[in-house]
DNA sequence: CTGTTAGCGCATTCAC
DNA sequence: GTGAATGCGCTAACAG
């Protein structure tokens, strides 16, 4: 067998170098106890023969793989993207490498993703906003080193996200200071935790503010689910709508163009996330920027704390800042 | 040592079921030389453990991952998002894992990463539009099993891409049509290949359009390039303007909304790929349309077909579709 | 059909 | 300081 095709083996370097197969290990691997000497002339030899461990062997052994994994709902979301572009910046400068596993918003597959990547990593950052909380709570202990993305509190696991009810708090002030009090609010993932977060604001938003009235209209989460609500929109006789994110105000707003309704002239709109071309929309709009990328930074910090045995990362909430662009303004009415 | 906490390795099984490690393991891979009684035996033991064969364990003694590596440019950039997306979800369909690797848009980086993700998988598709051919064609090799997406024909590996030339001769073409003979187009990575493919279609059209003239402008590839050259684009006099991208595009249309000026009454744009917001700009981005999902998907069937000692795929170039929006109309003077 | 044996490629005890 | 042996957890030859 002509092994010369094959990529060279530890064996190969220990040959070329005239040493046994532990040196040869110890020296690439930085070992202080072997001699300078016989070190220089294991990389030189393995430098040579273009000699890189096999990291899958180095796995087994290890075990552990320099590896995570991201469990993402919806690859397609751009929140969810930059959240995976922050991670991964973060753990591939820590040398990590990162799994994606898209679950494409099927709960079961979800739950099964997260076990399946974790056999093959060292641990699991998981954004699953729908779970239940129950399910969580089970699953999280088969994952650990876990991080959680989006939740409230769990027990022993990090947890990093923004604080949604912050954001909604500020997009209900600025549109009662415009002078609105008759909004809409389109719900999106109604069983996930940031829709609750965001009902609450609202809802204590409604108790403190004299004749504030909020209805509830179901919506869904992507932009189709912003233009299929257009009507039910203008028929409410609301001033100003708060969509469930940018992505629902965009196709509340496209759908809104075609019918020729002014906005925010007639009808003023906000958004949640501030995803890219929130800033791009005629009219811009106005939302509360949700720092995605920082969460998934934040979300590696707290893996590799973990991964390296450090301090165990507290709880992180970040919390969004509300940007005021065209797309709200006082009600005509007023 | 309590190895109670531990996961639970073949040997547990092989234990709990009274047989040996190979019965295991056969049973557990199906192999239809067991016994169906022992089998099933085996299957309940390792339920009622929870065993699942360590993967790790399986690629070293396997020679495979089961685990591909995509070498992405920018994860930030939409049209890769899309090639991301539609690869994942094939892969996902496939059994295979996908291991990103961003490469910040650095091209020693980009070399060194896809080499070092293809240590820990079974191939990698590379993204790579801007590194040389020479080290293309040195770094393949060492990839194999690989796919290379939107370059030209590489030997031993398969292409998979749009035909770049063929979408910006509709667009000139639907220019042209229109009336404009003065158009600017916006270079963006001028190292990349298809760049080459854009200007060798502009340049074909130029030859055989009477009095049509185009000039050339470096700008970038992404949303700042695009207003950063909103003046000169203004100055040059012309009356469309071929963005290299639609980020670019957006990114100029942004600042001409700022500088008041109409399009495409005084300024015609197109765009190219076709990224999910293009159709909601104001006005909405007349663009090429790039598949890029399905180039995803594509580029994974031809990974899967190496994988699976299938039939080798043959290059594979989508074209593009030219989709005609607002930005573009007869201009103003003709 | 099943059990025993030998590695996959490497890191790490343990002797020297 | 260095080499020889052991094993990470599993699959695949090899006997029986």
């Amino acid at each position: 067998m002509a092994r010369e095709s094959s990529r060279p083996g530890i064996t190969d370097v220990a040959r070329l170098a005239g040493v046994s197969l532990s040196t040869v290990s110890r020296a690439m691997n930085g070992n202080p106890t072997v001699d300078p000497a016989l070190a220089e002339r294991v990389l030189a030899a393995a430098a040579e023969l273009g000699y890189t461990a096999n990291p899958v062997a180095r796995s087994l052994v290890l075990g552990r793989t320099q590896t995570v994994a991201v469990v993402i709902p919806d690859l397609e979301n751009p929140t969810f993207q930059a959240i995976l572009r922050g991670l991964s910046r973060a753990a591939t400068t820590d040398g990590y490498h990162v799994l994606i596993a898209d679950s494409r918003e099927d709960l079961d597959e979800e739950h099964a993703l997260a076990r399946a990547t974790r056999l093959r990593t060292d641990g699991v950052i998981l954004c699953a906003p729908r779970m239940p909380e129950e399910e969580l709570a089970t699953l999280l202990p088969a994952l650990s080193p876990a991080v959680v993305i989006n939740r409230g509190p769990q027990v022993s696991t990090p947890v990093v996200g923004a604080d949604y009810g912050s954001g909604m708090r500020e997009i209900v002030d600025h549109l009662t200071s415009l002078g609105h009090r008759r909004l809409v609010y389109l719900a999106g993932a109604t069983r996930s935790v940031t829709h609750r977060a965001r009902q609450e604001a609202i809802a204590a938003a409604v108790s403190r503010t004299a004749g504030l009235d909020v209805e509830e209209i179901s919506a869904g989460v992507d932009f189709d689910s912003g233009t299929a609500v257009a009507d039910q929109v203008l028929a409410s006789g609301a001033t100003a709508v708060i969509a469930y994110n940018d992505l629902v105000a965009m196709g509340l707003l496209s759908a809104l163009t075609v019918r020729r309704v002014d906005v925010p002239e007639r009808l003023s709109i906000t958004g949640f996330d501030d995803i890219p071309f929130a800033a791009y929309t005629s009219p811009p709009l106005t939302t509360a920027a949700v720092p995605a990328v920082e969460i998934g930074a934040a979300a590696w910090s707290a893996m590799h704390a973990q991964l390296t045995g450090g301090e165990p990362t507290p709880a992180l909430t970040l919390t969004p800042s509300l940007v005021v662009r065209g797309s709200t303004a006082a009600p005509h009415d007023v």
